[in-house]
DNA sequence: CTGTTAGCGCGTTCAT
DNA sequence: ATGAACGCGCTAACAG
């Protein structure tokens, strides 16, 4: 496809090619006539000004990099979404990854995004420290966190107050009269599974509750397969993200158990199925479309204001009682 | 975030800047000596060559561009995954874009698609003609239509073989016993809407059964609506998709119908979740993640090989049976 | 108001 | 084997 340049538009205009230029961007003032013969060009030829060029010029592509496991995770795709629909109308256009929680992917992927002079990444990483992206935040260059912190790295994010959300979950299910308890939860290295972990472990310390907890990862799969081979049941499992509940929803009623009648299954994200689950999931909701957008909106905020410290936004969960829980 | 040039790079090394080109993409024979100074300055500057000034030089971003309605559809984020794994390999990057449907927003990213070069397009838009589509194809626009055709548009394409997945569901459903059909279909637009119609208009006049259609859209929310307001069950509702099919099903059983004792219900694309809806969907299954992969590796090709004639793949459904629909 | 010109970072002749 | 110089398409600074 052979292209056409401002300066073809400038020969059948008969003008230069920075009135061209102005005409496209109003940078200046041209006169009636110039302006009018230019447009025509324009429609004549099917100008299109190239991005790229601009972009070199001005050091900034109007593009910005996502790196996510998964956007086969409704849990993601919803967030893609949210940050998509602002950055579009905003102008920006966003390149999608996909990463697998494969660090070394991460990295790869970091450097092809960098070297195609994205303004800005949203990562949603594994939460082991990366020396790479380390290293270039150091040099200022434009990330902002999405769901996932890494310790060690100051930078800009956007998360769900987890702790305040698995608080409310369990106080739920304690006063509903749940005592022992399993905690299946998603990846280790994952920031949010730590964090759920530690206020999980806390609070059935305090109220001195039985309990047992487990690393999986966050998938149907892997729900499934601990539902498969539980042996004594607990009054409730509490499960990582949705998915993994759906999993252990799945292999209990396989296997005989009545949910929420012989034991109570929770999740976590209230992904847009979660509602019409059989049961219908009791879990705690993230707000996955804001999550996306707030973050898609705080990027182009440092980015076009060149602010230098750094800004942590912290949504707040929400507690859904449905089905899958007994009352007590 | 002041990025190192090659310019950069040359001084450091005390070469010129054709030289470090030269190592660089091995172009031309270069002294192990220089060689290696270039290297060294390299890894001293932690350079990358920018790729935004590659493509201005060589015509050519090594980006793709993915137009679809909505990424938080499973259907699409699963073809999405399929595009995205294979273009990562063949080092290409995608930008990925929600339409809605809404053909103003189809023109508008399209061009902003093509102001940034990218180097073909994923399309799956509403099925309308689309005439600044069509005459960028006309002049060598690279472009895939994916799942949907647009008819007046010549160009390659990877679609499902609509029509025999709709004939193995009438079959099934007519043999096991069903005599009466409401079709609640999706959009009126879709290219796949309407072929799948077309057959099952086929079909019931071939085996002169009753039946009502109706066009809605590819959501939960349209099956629901549907469902809380039908009169007569028939023996099978066919849906237009998986997501229709939930919502029909939630709401008749919102009203005390059972599936499938009461009616029949079944889907069409067999997203991962409706392995486990309950009652698990007898659906049609279309291979989405190779549908994104072959679409994606059909563009490169064409891309890559800068072959002129067009090429359709047709990618075979497959009849799942599962528990909504009665066993005759 | 308008045109000329100098780069943005890179690959590629063309000399040497 | 190496370097100088041009141009990809564009914006901005400068000159008129």
């Amino acid at each position: 496809m052979k292209r056409v340049s401002i300066k073809d538009v400038a020969r059948e205009a008969g003008v230069s090619i920075s009135t061209v230029s102005r005409v496209l961007n109003n940078s200046a003032p041209v006169s009636d006539d110039l302006k009018e013969k230019v447009e025509n060009a324009i429609k004549k030829l099917d100008y299109m000004p190239s991005n790229i060029a601009k972009s070199l010029r001005k050091g900034k592509t109007g593009t910005i990099g996502f790196i996510i496991p998964d956007i086969t995770n409704p849990f993601f795709a919803n967030i893609v979404r949210g940050a998509e629909d602002y950055l579009r109308q905003r102008d920006y256009t966003l390149i999608l990854c996909n990463s697998d929680q494969d660090e070394k992917q991460e990295v790869k992927l970091l450097e092809t995004l960098i070297s195609k002079h994205i303004d800005g990444l949203l990562f949603t990483g594994t939460g082991n420290f990366n020396p790479v992206l380390a290293e270039k935040i150091e040099r200022g260059f434009n990330v902002v966190f999405l769901d996932r912190i890494i310790q060690g790295i100051s930078a800009s994010y956007v998360i769900v107050n987890n702790s305040k959300g698995m608080y409310e979950l369990l106080d739920y299910l304690t006063v509903t009269g749940h005592k022992e308890f399993v905690f299946i939860n998603g990846n280790k290295e994952t920031f949010s599974a730590k964090i759920r972990y530690e206020t999980f472990k806390k609070v059935m310390g305090e109220k001195k509750l039985k309990f047992t907890h487990f690393y999986t990862n966050f998938s149907y799969e892997a729900g499934y397969n601990f539902g498969k081979k539980m042996k004594k049941m607990p009054d409730a499992i509490v499960c990582g993200n949705d998915l993994i509940a759906y999993g252990v929803i799945d292999a209990l009623e396989d296997r005989g158990f009545k949910i929420p009648e012989d034991v109570s299954v929770t999740g976590f994200d209230d992904i847009p199925f979660s509602k019409h689950y059989k049961p219908p999931l009791t879990t705690v909701r993230q707000p996955m479309y804001e999550m996306g957008m707030k973050a898609a909106e705080l990027l182009v905020k440092i980015i076009e204001e060149k602010q230098i410290n750094t800004e942590g936004i912290i949504l707040e969960p929400q507690l859904v009682i449905r089905g899958s829980t007994r009352r007590g």
